[in-house]
DNA sequence: TTAAAATGTCTATTGATATAGACAACCATA
DNA sequence: TATGGTTGTCTATATCAATAGACATTTTAA
């Protein structure tokens, strides 16, 4: 494992979240593969040039985070380092994409509403400004770890009772199915990067100072018609995305 | 605009960053296009529910990275709200992707070197691990604001003085080009977010507890042999990405 | 010219962050 | 069973972060 750099002093972000993100970071790479455990708290101390109990504090947020299990006498043991891969293709789907790196894929509806169509939403989905556009809030979990948390829009005469049927079946794919849509693809996709907000903080059980990966995307029918416009927010340190060209 | 939640009080990441976070986001979105100003700092710290000294804090913050300029007596005006969109295609090229988008490119070479593949750069390259390779650190401009920091690594026997070429040509495509490759394709693209590293945000000139998004990206030449992987780091707040299916 | 609205500056207090040192408790193993 | 290496706990101190209040300075507009 090639040496962490010392962290840089800084204001703003406490030099123990700091640390605490580049040992998660180098936990998720495989750096400490070998032995499956971080070195000890003294030598850490030295190759972030801070105190030992900053360190500390460090990963006893990992260990909050369930990431890490500190051991008297033995040492600090890796608990889980995975990091689930997210392909983003024309045939995105969360359920199967994520699928088959998880055991249980569940999904959760925390918000249905029905509402008037935004200019950027209208947009996305070639409607008119102020027409009926249906938004779900969901909450992803794989593994009973929440993943991602969407916002979603659809056309609402077209896709009536869609909070509904995903409750039901718990799966976007499988809603658009009940509903006479059954295949759709991804148009666009835009990504980016931000700092969760509180909400999201709460519901994607983050840590203060996490990241999120956000990726907004259009999926259309077969015939080009846009039937949804989401706003996905995956906690950044559980995901990767791949894209195939 | 839409009234920004209350930020949660936690630790590990200062209160007036979290605000300065925000509101660098609602900038870019446009929340204050109707007046080109931030609101008052009185108005901000009901918002946010906090003092408004610490409103004072994260506004210096953005003022220091240059995106508003507070003037007394008037209000704090904002200078910069751009986002570069970066597209992820099969022919993704980093100064034609962006290049519409700003006036000047510029692609400097920070570091080069030769040295033996690790086993992940090797898989990458489909050589044998410990074969040569030549690894480029670049930093890239756009309009003088850095843009992106990458570190690539390419096979050393095929593309022997490709350092030399990159620093005339400030680009990995004229520089491809020089060296008897005229074209070449995106075969994956991996895309993650973390945490900045000192170094990456001295080069990008970043804020403390700034965000990177990540594309790890492997180029192959027409025949699909690979010829580049890379691992570029964007300044998150500068860019998003597109993915069009 | 005046008043309102906005940013700039100062003092003071409290709690979180970081460093420092010392020692206890525990584990593996020679 | 003794020893070295490791995590756990405690005390103390200095600095940063956040709140609070008061007032100065500047601009805009009535």
């Amino acid at each position: 494992m090639a040496g962490l750099k010392q962290v840089q002093r800084q204001t703003g972000v406490a030099l123990w979240r700091q640390i605490a993100d580049r040992i998660r970071e180098a936990i998720s790479t495989g750096a400490y593969d070998e032995t499956g455990m971080v070195p000890p708290e003294t030598v850490l101390a030295l190759q972030f040039g801070v105190n030992r109990h900053t360190v500390r504090s460090a990963l006893a947020a990992l260990a909050q985070e369930g990431i890490v299990r500190a051991v008297q006498g033995r040492g600090t043991l890796i608990e889980r380092k995975e990091r689930l891969n997210f392909p983003i293709t024309r045939r995105t789907r969360f359920t199967a994409g994520i699928g088959d790196q998880a055991r249980e894929m569940r999904g959760l509806l925390l918000d249905e509403a029905k509402e008037e169509a935004s200019t950027e939403i209208a947009g996305w989905l070639g409607l008119k400004q102020g027409e009926q556009v249906i938004r779900l809030e969901t909450l992803r979990h794989a593994d009973r770890r929440p993943v991602s948390k969407a916002t979603s829009w659809f056309p609402a005469e077209r896709f009536a009772g869609i909070g509904e049927a995903y409750r039901r079946h718990e799966s976007i794919t499988k809603a658009f199915a009940e509903l006479g849509l059954p295949d759709y693809v991804r148009a666009t996709t835009e990504v980016t990067a931000a700092h969760a907000s509180a909400a999201d903080m709460a519901d994607l059980e983050l840590t203060p100072g996490a990241i999120l990966l956000i990726a907004k995307a259009m999926n259309t029918d077969l015939e080009g018609v846009p039937v949804q416009y989401s706003i996905s927010r995956f906690a950044a340190d559980r995901v990767q995305f791949t894209i195939e060209n």
